[in-house]
DNA sequence: TGTGTTTTTGACCGATCAGTTCCTAATACT
DNA sequence: AGTATTAGGAACTGATCGGTCAAAAACACA
């Protein structure tokens, strides 16, 4: 017995994502918001409260549409090697940018830098969803060659070191380095992980 | 024959750097500069132009009292082993944290992830500043062990590699992680980088 | 003691910020 | 058809944004 919403709101949640993926929560404009979701600003305040609720539910949405695809590559059992998933997941970096020159990097990590050390909600969610990358690449690990040899904490630590590694290349994009850099990079990655060939 | 400035202009600069360090370039506002620095808003504009141009002054003030401090401990002779020198630099970023809870990261890291995919007169600087980083890693994998007989080639992608370390390791600290945390990764970097006694 | 030059200061500018309010429009149920 | 309920939309709020300006103040020189 009311008024239905006009516009999909998974939609418009998307589009509002990508904003605060490209200018940052602070960058973003409720202005530049509307625009993008194509929404009125009375029905975006109806829907998600205030601009730090729509950051919140976009970071969940980032984290459904881009992280958990990057952690089901980490698992895909398809791939045997669990080193060439995690090969694949860390070319994804340089492939945004010889692709599109996308250098927006990846928003949680960008989240982490600048709104984590100021708002702890954000930092929980922060290290949650690092978290899960860290168990993407511990899965990886198991079934990467002579890994599978060592045991569980070894193997934890690794993981969170190519999470690290994985975060280092992203803010390399951001800065500007050339797509050739950031790939020979990964293979030196790659090689000092044990994880070549 | 002209009034003089009253106050210490280098003395300002270093309170404005830790205004855009902690807060960075959006967050920090004119009048938390102001408040900081202790001068009033014409004096600002007359000494730096304008905010981007005390942002600029502040990076570079940045690279000196900061970068090239670690540039130094990475050049340091007096440490006979490389390896040494590269693990005394990453635990400053664990040092930090447990001394004063200070979350601010690295402001070239800050800058790289948050302005300058913006500004192309950012982006260089900040990989100029990376670079000497790398340089900095590249002259202590000299000094360290069995990496003297690596070609320079080598060296250099390694250096490169640590670097991105590095700076994945500030991201982490951004994010939350607990100090201890952030030291086991750093050794877990050290060993994977066979960088350990 | 003027006089010229530069710094300081705070009031002020238009623009934009996030958020609110209120009225209208559109639906569902009776 | 009537009513309750919600969405849409635009005008509006006070606060803050970065930046300007003109007058007062402090010095160096004559």
């Amino acid at each position: 017995m009311a008024r239905p919403r006009e516009f999909d709101e998974a939609d418009a949640l998307g589009k509002a994502m990508q904003v605060f993926w490209s200018k940052g929560y602070e960058g973003a404009g409720i202005s530049d918001l509307l625009e993008a979701m194509k929404i009125a600003r009375g029905s975006l305040y109806k829907a998600f409260g205030d601009k730090k609720g729509l950051f919140l539910a976009a970071l969940k949405q980032y984290e459904a549409s881009c992280i958990e695809p990057g952690l089901q590559l980490l698992n895909d059992k398809n791939i045997p090697n669990g080193a060439h998933r995690i090969q694949a997941l860390l070319e994804t970096v340089v492939a945004v940018v010889e692709d599109d020159n996308d250098r927006r990097g990846c928003f949680l990590c960008n989240t982490a830098v600048d709104q984590a050390p100021h708002d702890p909600e954000i930092s929980k969610i922060c290290q949650d969803m690092m978290g899960k990358m860290v168990q993407g690449f511990y899965c990886a690990l198991k079934d990467a060659g002579e890994h599978k040899d060592l045991d569980e904490e070894t193997l934890q630590k690794k993981a969170m070191g190519l999470n690290i590694a994985y975060n280092g290349l992203r803010v390399m994009v951001k800065a500007g380095y050339a797509s050739e850099d950031v790939r020979k990079t990964i293979n030196t990655i790659l090689a000092e992980f044990d994880l070549l060939a």
